[in-house]
DNA sequence: CCACAGCTATACTCATTACATATGAAGAAC
DNA sequence: GTTCTTCATATGTAATGAGTATAGCTGTGG
């Protein structure tokens, strides 16, 4: 016979604590009169106590009904607040994101651009950035453990990710400073250093275990100039690569942004037409991927076109 | 088209969620599966958005349904905990209750025994005490900014009170001590006092404007022995009257409980049979009394028949 | 590769109930 | 006393929540 209480029976009962009167209330709610009152009784009825003193002229709280009240007002508000919140996180607009970043684009100053952007324009959202190696990110993102991340791509990426390209960076070399090859950039107009001066180098480069993309291209563009590298020591690093390269241990092949840094005793040099290219994606799930993370993709599509 | 958001469908989506399948949520809940898969359904239509990922082993939480169930979670708990607490405000086991409390009543060991009594059976009662002469006690009652007075009843006691005699208290003489009628008392198997002995003395009373029931038992008593008393200044609490008969102005005639005082100055003896009496009683109104005075009025007989 | 198991969605019916309309009863105000 | 206001009751109706049967989908095991 219990009948149990609906968020129905709670708009209704706080219609009428309010008025005060049944009548008015039932206009208020956009019912008839009858049916409140029914209502009301029906939950009364349940709760096994009257909520009402119906008097002449209108209806006054009983004890209860002033206990009841303080209770059930915040009610119909918090079961709003809770639709609003399912319906901001379906356009991405809160939550949490975990943003992974390969350590090669944290260098580039695209990446803090975005963050900006993205913190602007969702400043509900929690952001936990992650920096690991691209078989990390990789595996992270596809077993949900990252919902974005920034990286270099490569062909062998896992086929269930959606990768948006952002840019496309040109590879430089990197050489001692006391390297021949490092004195010329002086003048302005000079032109790029031709890859195969240094193919009697040492080449420097992440194994392959860890980012195939960077060591494939760097790979790929002297074999365009028709030799096979020799392989210097392994840097499982960004910024190892740059202390071994200081150290003399041989040349790399980095991104373009890195020659932002001032590293002491490593020089950058742009190569010659064809420049070698590596990209930088933003990549997420193909299936299912949270709002939040096609909200970033956007973001960091937007900025990098501008 | 828009269809309300019941607490149905928040017990119904926090089942599924919990479960992760709609099938064991629907036998959880007690209904069938297909019932539940609708409700959910309507639940996402009013929302605008999915809740749930149907995967071929049961259902998975989106983001949104994330951001919901969290919101929403406690709901249920607090239309539970808002039903407990009408119907123990229904049983007069929490809410406010203010206690008002005539003078002379405060001063007899009953009415701490009673708050302490009250207080261990109704902890969660906040109680708040008023001590004001009787006139302003009745019409405080009647007005409602008092649920329960305990004091001394008078025929004049409004018709709409209810007043439940706790005792009767016998009337006794306040002397000063320097009083012959004061010496007696010494011996233990020592006779009341007559009361007509004082017949020549000036009374200290109360004003009748602020409590009849003291006023016209003391009147009753002198002219049941036979004289018409002549009255002496007025004093509005019984502190006042206590020091004016020890100032010498006068005698009284104060219930028995008020000689536990040591009031230098004022000698206490007790009248020949038969002796005067004053009640003492708990009122409050007959109309739609709160529940709480109700519990108020029994624990208060309680001790009084103790 | 097929059949099966497990899950959810759909189709349809039934019982419930929330609502509207009309009316009655009771108390307050004039 | 009369009238007005208010809530309760009676009754019919439309909406809907729930039950039953079934179909569709998806991984799994032989």
């Amino acid at each position: 016979m219990s009948i149990a209480v609906e968020l129905r029976h709670i708009r209704y009962f706080i219609a009428v604590a309010e008025e005060r009167n049944f009548t008015r209330a039932a206009a208020r709610l956009g019912i008839g009169q009858p049916p409140l009152s029914a209502q009301i009784k029906d939950l009364e009825a349940e709760i096994g106590t009257q909520l009402f003193h119906r008097v002449a002229h209108g209806a006054e709280l009983t004890e209860a009904g002033e206990a009841f009240l303080a209770a059930v007002k915040p009610l119909p508000e918090e079961a709003a607040a809770a639709i609003r919140a399912a319906r901001r996180a379906a356009r991405g607009e809160i939550g949490q994101l975990s943003v992974g970043l390969t350590g090669t684009a944290a260098l580039n100053p695209l990446f803090p651009a975005v963050i900006r952007s993205f913190r602007r324009s969702y400043p509900d959202v929690e952001l936990r950035i992650v920096e690991a190696n691209s078989v990390v990110l990789l595996a992270s993102l596809v077993e949900g453990r990252l919902d974005v991340a920034v990286l270099r791509p490569a062909e062998s990426d896992p086929a269930d990710l959606r990768e948006e390209r952002l840019i496309d960076e040109p590879l430089v070399a990197a050489l001692p400073a006391a390297h021949p090859a490092a004195r010329k950039p002086a003048e302005k107009t000079s032109e790029g250093l031709d890859l195969s001066t240094l193919r009697e180098e040492p080449f420097i480069l992440t194994p392959r275990s860890v980012g195939t993309s960077l060591h494939d291209a760097a790979l790929a563009a002297c074999r365009k100039v028709g030799f096979e590298p020799r392989l210097g020591p392994p840097a499982s690093q960004i910024a190892s690569i740059l202390s071994l390269v200081a150290a003399e241990f041989g040349v790399s092949l980095v991104p373009a942004s890195l020659s932002e840094l001032n590293v002491p005793g490593v020089a950058f040099r742009r190569l010659s037409a064809p420049e070698p290219c590596v990209g930088l994606v933003v990549a997420y799930r193909k299936h299912r991927p949270p709002p939040l993370a096609l909200n970033f993709a956007r973001v960091a599509r937007a900025i990098a076109s501008a």
